[in-house]
RNA sequence: GCACCCGUAGCUCAGCUGGAUCAGAGCGCUGCCCUCCGAAGGCAGAGGUCACAGGUUCGAAUCCUGUCGGGUGCGCCA
């Protein structure tokens, strides 16, 4: 069997096949549950390259104790072309080295995949929508904004490299009361365009300057017209927040996020689909008439009960039935919402990604309800949550006051510091984590800061080829390289992060955790400048060799892998993979 | 009151879905390494009752229960 990619993936089929055949021998148990079994680089590599728990797994079912199941395994394992060693070690663990010969064809495999390398078929192009920012068609986004978009893009682009056919979309809150708010402070803007003086803003209406080019488009297509006619308020409506989704697309473009689909939350009102959703609930026996109990803590001073239209979704694992007609008859958000859980599944979705901010915890468990109730297990909605990013300018906190527009926007950031900076940062925690984000240390070129750690290596890297070139190398265009030739600890240390690559991406897929990525890229810069440092110890390992044609190819060629790998990561994180700092 | 998230080295955080005598990085601290492909780096050392208490099993930072501490939410807003 020829090596695919996926190291261990390859050396669990080892083990199974070794499983298999002591199941023939009728040495084992037949219909044994394989599912827990682990094949994982070990905790310490000196204990081998390869580890697995089968033995400890099967211990229990097939009646026998780990090391004695060890026993039986470990001459099938040895047999193995590519294994050097097998030994039992720990309560059961089974550890194996692999013969010098192996890694060699790791990293050909890695050359001949190039951009791919590391990339799966995991997903098998199931579709999976991923959900992100869908904030408000407001204003600008702010700061706060910009984890969730980061994250949400990464997450996506990590899923498609991991085989999923992904759909990034925004959903457009274009329905509510904040818009109606939104086209009354146009108005007002196309007033002061007409050159009426309007004062101060009255509170209420949004009062940022971003709004002033708005009403002087409006001055541009309607003259003096528009407040005479009927529709005015509509007709400002949809032109704010056009303007503003651009505004929107522009914020986002400077992180270089494009989403696919930016979905109307009102055209799922004016098509009937939110009245056809809640009639599906309602068929289903989901919805009743009913009122709800007043929260436990501190009872509003308004509270008063009142027999509303709800959803059961307390059936499935909510806290609370939620609400989808108001006591006037209209439709609550939440009933655009089950519209759009609808519309997305009927789309062929069979995962849904919410990308939300931690203050809207209390809707996945609704989100799930919904997918259940619609769906049952067939679609997987995952609500991803999260939490705050807190400012920091020279460890003083920024102070954002919510009146006046004076928030920080997510472009100031992204034009103080640049979008690499943003975002390696912001994916440099996991999500649910709180994350303290100061501009004067992510601001730093040095290796305080993990974003030039990893860029830097890159650079390094192409720096080296360059000068090869200059040298007489040409890497690119000379295959004449043995990477059995790499014999060196410092050497074996980074083919074996390559190694793992794939692996990662896979966990971190499987997990929806592109934050792996990042402390991923962060280890193998760190090998490769631990490599890069020998060679100044010992001039041997360097990497141009001049007298050695054959050794140097082999380096350079190897470099190359490395820097697909460094590149590959990058990618998927959204971060530049530069040539030079 | 309830729900969700967090609690790991002085500081900021990882810990690969339950694994192996030493629980890992970075910063800071101590001591080293530049005639040499990028020192914008690297090597070594000190530093931990994994918040606390129980439980589950061959085995727990990881899973369950409870307690304490921090964060975010909690009837028709969007």
């Amino acid at each position: 069997m020829g090596y695919k990619m996926n190291l261990f993936a390859h050396f669990q089929t080892v083990v199974l096949s070794a499983i298999e055949t002591l199941v023939a021998a009728g040495k084992l148990p037949t219909g044994l549950d394989l599912s827990r079994l682990a094949v994982e680089p070990p905790r310490d590599a000196t204990h081998g390259d390869v580890a697995t728990n089968a033995a400890m797994v099967l211990a229990k079912p097939a009646g026998m104790n780990p090391r004695a199941l060890a026993d039986l395994l470990l001459p099938l394992l040895t047999q193995n072309e590519d294994v050097s060693s097998a030994a039992a070690a720990g309560p059961g663990f089974i550890n194996i080295k692999l013969k010098d010969s192996f890694w060699p064809r790791v990293l050909t495999a890695a050359m001949a995949s190039k951009e791919h390398y590391g990339s799966s078929t995991m997903g098998a192009d199931q579709k999976v929508n991923v959900e992100y920012v869908s904030a408000n068609p407001t204003g600008p986004l702010h700061v706060g904004h910009c984890r969730g978009a980061i994250f949400g893009d990464a997450l996506a682009s990590l899923l498609k490299f991991a085989g999923y056919e992904v759909t990034k979309e925004y959903y457009m809150n274009d329905a509510g009361g904040q818009v109606d708010v939104l086209a009354q402070s146009a108005l007002l803007r196309y007033r002061e365009a007409l050159g009426e003086v309007i004062g101060e803003i009255p509170a209420g209406l949004y009062p940022g300057d971003y709004l002033k080019p708005v009403g002087e488009a409006l001055k541009a297509e309607f003259g003096a017209t528009l407040l005479e006619k009927n529709d005015a308020l509509a007709i400002a409506k949809d032109r704010s927040i056009a303007m503003m989704m651009d505004l929107i697309r522009d914020d986002l473009a400077s992180l270089d996020i494009k989403q696919d689909v930016f979905f109307s939350e009102k055209s799922l009102q004016t098509s009937g689909a939110v009245a056809r959703s809640i009639a599906l609930l309602r068929e289903a026996g989901h919805v009743y008439q009913g009122s709800l109990p007043p929260p436990k803590g501190e009872v509003p001073d308004d509270w008063e009960d009142r027999e509303q239209t709800l959803f059961r979704s307390t059936d499935f694992g909510d806290d609370i039935d939620r609400a989808l007609l108001k006591s006037d008859g209209s439709f609550t958000y939440f009933a655009s919402d089950v519209a759009y859980s609808a519309d997305k599944i009927s789309r062929g979705f069979k995962q849904l990604i919410y990308v939300l901010g931690a203050d809207h915890g209390g809707y996945v468990k609704r989100l799930q309800a919904l997918g259940k109730a619609f769906a049952g297990d067939s679609v997987q909605v995952d609500p991803m949550l999260c939490q705050l990013v807190k400012l920091f300018r020279n460890g003083e906190p920024v102070r954002m006051s919510k009146r006046a527009g004076e928030f920080v926007t997510l472009r100031e950031v992204v034009d103080e510091v640049g979008p690499d900076v943003v975002r390696f940062m912001m994916l440099y925690r996991k999500n649910e984590a709180p994350m303290d984000f100061d501009f004067a240390k992510v601001s730093e070129q040095s290796h305080d800061n993990p974003v030039f750690h990893v860029q830097y290596a890159h650079a390094r890297i192409c720096s080296v080829l360059r000068n090869a070139l200059t040298a007489g190398f040409d890497s690119e265009q000379n295959s004449e390289f043995d990477f059995n030739l790499l014999t060196d600890d410092a050497e074996k240390a980074v083919i074996r992060k390559i190694s793992e690559f794939p692996r990662q991406v896979e966990a971190a897929a499987l997990a929806h955790e592109p934050h792996r990525i990042s402390f991923y890229l962060y280890e193998l810069a760190s090998e490769f400048n631990s490599l890069w440092n020998k060679g100044k110890e010992s001039p041997q390992l360097r990497f141009i060799l001049q007298d050695q044609a054959n050794l140097t190819l082999t380096r350079l060629a190897f470099l190359r892998v490395i820097r697909y790998t460094l590149g590959n990561g990058l990618r998927i994180l959204g971060v530049r993979p530069v040539e030079e700092m």
